[in-house]
DNA sequence: ATTTTACTTTACACTGTGTAAAGTTGACGT
DNA sequence: ACGTCAACTTTACACAGTGTAAAGTAAAAT
């Protein structure tokens, strides 16, 4: 009993985020974390003041523990714009396997809760952040599409690498991660960037 | 009282789309729709047997009413595939906005109700259905990218024009509807499309 | 005139969230 | 050893929303 070393909040983050991850078709209730937390329900409404900061918690945990800004930033070391779009669609797409299940209650409980909804709104200006920096790199090579705005290609970046994308490519079409993720940069090649001029860059 | 025409069912039906389109934020509850049909939230069980058969016969009641079936099949009127995969990228883009409500409300159920899921999946059976047409057209054409299968090209096309990424691009980000649909357009094209060979078509 | 249809009204069971309050237990300081 | 404090548990209840049940009503159909 004592020889967990985690906090009890910590252990109701580790519990929720299990059960969400783990093939949870049926939605997570307060008493289900409890029970996989080993305590009762009124120890969870202890620590969390209700179901919709629990998950944004959660999430926080989760990036914390995954260290999701460190993952997400492996990009900036890139030199080149496209190689720096190539490693972004990569770190993106491989963290939407990691949050997808927080992130999906997450998402369906913004429909009803205000706080729920602003956690992932920041989540997602994050995202876009990330695409507008990899548009932008493309744009100072030189290599940005000529038909496109930064604003526009990053929008359209951040659209095709949206979670339910993800969704859909992978558990409804039955896609693997190598397919979505080599189908994604080579999708978002095709729109964003330009011919190789002969005599680009500058 | 008995000067409208349309039945009780049909009555409610309305109501509930209406509320769905509306701006709606909040949930639409049962006896929302009641009010809004104005009757007692008794008679809406009367007519439907719960809320998820209630939200189907509102989508197909919409399908109907807006002749979907007619708008989709326009594309099938081309005579190329590039023009094909013009037309059913704006058609079903186009189709969008009139079931988002009902979209939403449908696809939030389905989280908990198998029956809102399969409905839901029927719908967007159907739509993966007129991308891979509009693909086989290309491919028809050998205009389709050469470094895609016909399947992968359906699925992109299917992620592309999902009702998420319109949600997103739209709503979120703020585009106009005629930016959505002239990007989503030359978003399919830049991937699906293959470089024009001089003397393609055998 | 009575039956049927389409309702209304009232009431209640159920699930899940969140609140409230009293009781238990072990660690810790004095 | 004693008290107290923190971290719980247990029990109970309010509330919203869905869905069920049953009795009542009023107009239309037969």
């Amino acid at each position: 009993m004592s020889s967990d070393p985690r906090t009890t909040r910590d252990r109701i983050l580790d519990a929720a985020l299990q059960l969400l991850e783990n093939k949870g078709e049926k939605p997570v209730r307060m008493s289900d974390i409890a029970k996989a937390a080993g305590l009762s329900r009124q120890a969870v409404y202890l620590n969390f003041p209700n179901r919709a900061e629990l998950l944004i918690a959660a999430t926080r945990h989760l990036d914390a523990r995954e260290d999701v800004d460190a993952r997400l930033a492996e990009s900036r070391a890139a030199t080149t714009g496209e190689a720096r779009l190539a490693l972004w669609v990569r770190a993106w797409g491989d963290y939407i396997p990691v949050i997808h299940g927080v992130s999906r209650a997450l998402t369906a409980m913004a429909a009803t809760d205000p706080d729920a909804a602003a956690a992932w709104g920041d989540r997602m200006s994050a995202v876009h952040q990330g695409c507008t920096a990899a548009v932008a790199a493309l744009a100072r090579d030189g290599r940005l599409a000529p038909d496109l705005t930064e604003k526009v290609a990053a929008d359209l970046l951040f659209a095709i690498l949206s979670v339910n994308t993800w969704e859909v490519l992978r558990l409804e079409r039955g896609w693997s991660q190598a397919d979505y993720l080599s189908e994604m940069e080579r999708l978002a090649r095709a729109r964003l960037l330009g011919a190789t001029a002969p005599g680009a860059n500058t």
